[in-house]
DNA sequence: CCAAGGTGAGAACATGGTTCTCACGACGCG
DNA sequence: CGCGTCGTGAGAACCATGTTCTCACCTTGG
């Protein structure tokens, strides 16, 4: 880094249009691997169900190497980790879009809620859109909170604040009545969430818990 | 067996007495080495905090075989499901005790939610009566939901069942309305069972959900 | 005293994550 | 052209941990 800032302050511009090519280069080079890791493991997990699959198995399918693999994740976590993110940051957008559709502060928290739990929920209908296999994530997730809460909470952070700004809306309108936005947040997301874990323990399909049912649930808990 | 009842049916009584004797020590003796496993795994958990024990570390401090262990046990996963199934027996008794407290069938089921949740809090003040680190137990449950669902529904089935009969109690008293009781049961469940696991999502401690306000959520849940 | 079954000690094995070594090929430089 | 350097692939090596296997010892009944 050093020896590049004084290259470009000595150098003419053309040495420095060079450098900075190739640093380029090499950068786009290194997120086409990144991306073939993450495409590799994403085929994996979805073909597998869970995140048990091993790093050979990511590394031949990615046809890299496994010194390439610990160059750019700090290991397997990390790995799972990115694949975390990157299924939160889908599932946010996604969110976001179907609230948009809504204009009454209601209907748009009603479809926060549902969209919300079709992600969390891995029993519904087969992944659509290029979205990968989320039970395997979601399963994930439950390690994550336990061991790396801080990152979870960042990577949740973005739908949180979102969630949040809707239940306020909702009040303003009119149409809840809650003490604490934010607690009411939490036990939203965290009932949202943990629903389709919960169903894991009922055996007979027709008894789970439904979207729909788990919003009803929450709507009259948020009217005090 | 097929030996010692022809012994049974041919030898006099006090063979047999002897037998059963011999055979009734050596259960105790089973019993008891059982026992020690399950006390030194509770211990090292206690400590760590987590399952993430080894199985040296217990059998050194048992003081027994690694032979033996594989004896009594078909492999770390059934130890540790033996102390989450006997964890979740002494909460069962312990909130079947706070129900029977309360004479008021909204006031019973309050009591139930608010002794599970304070169960599986692990935040909740430091463990009394002997109980061991919950935490950790609560933890592996979520990776016990995944694997053995099975037999974490056949843990909980009592409990569950419980709770059941309180909410059916409630809505014969007309203190809550519900369209099918087996489904609000699954609901407070859940909301209750996973709410410590939504508040490892919170930084700020006095932001976390109490007992309280969970049971609040759940009763405005169950007026419809 | 002997034979047999139970048991402790721990070697051996399997798996999977992580680190290390080395050689090879590309590329710039003299 | 030859040389050194750097990036990288192949995979050996290492390590932790769960699981199985071997064997010798000790008790105990005959």
């Amino acid at each position: 880094m050093a020896r590049t800032e004084a290259a470009a302050a000595n150098e003419p511009a053309w040495r420095e249009r060079a450098v900075a090519r190739s640093v380029d280069a090499a950068r786009s080079r290194a997120e086409q691997r990144v991306e073939r890791f993450l495409e590799a493991a994403f085929e994996l997990i979805d073909e597998k169900g869970s995140t048990e699959f091993t790093i050979q198995e990511v590394i031949d399918r990615s046809k890299q190497s496994l010194r390439s693999f610990y160059e750019y994740f700090d290991g397997k976590d990390e790995l799972v980790l990115a694949l975390f993110e990157e299924t939160v940051r889908e599932a946010d957008e996604d969110i976001r879009q179907a609230v948009e559709e809504e204009s009454d502060p209601l209907e748009r928290l009603r479809a926060y809620v549902i969209r919300h739990h079709e992600w969390c929920d891995p029993s519904e209908e087969p992944r659509k859109r290029g979205s990968h296999h989320r039970r395997a994530i979601s399963e994930f997730s439950m390690h994550l909170a336990t061991k790396h809460p801080d990152r979870m909470r960042a990577a949740l952070a973005p739908g949180s604040r979102l969630l949040r700004g809707l239940i306020e809306d909702a009040v303003r309108a009119g149409a809840i009545r809650v003490a604490d936005t934010k607690r009411a947040a939490a036990l939203v997301r965290q009932t949202v969430m943990y629903s389709w874990f919960g169903n894991r323990l009922v055996e007979d399909p027709r008894q789970r818990l439904t979207a729909e049912e788990t919003w009803e649930f929450c709507l009259r808990g948020l009217q005090g």
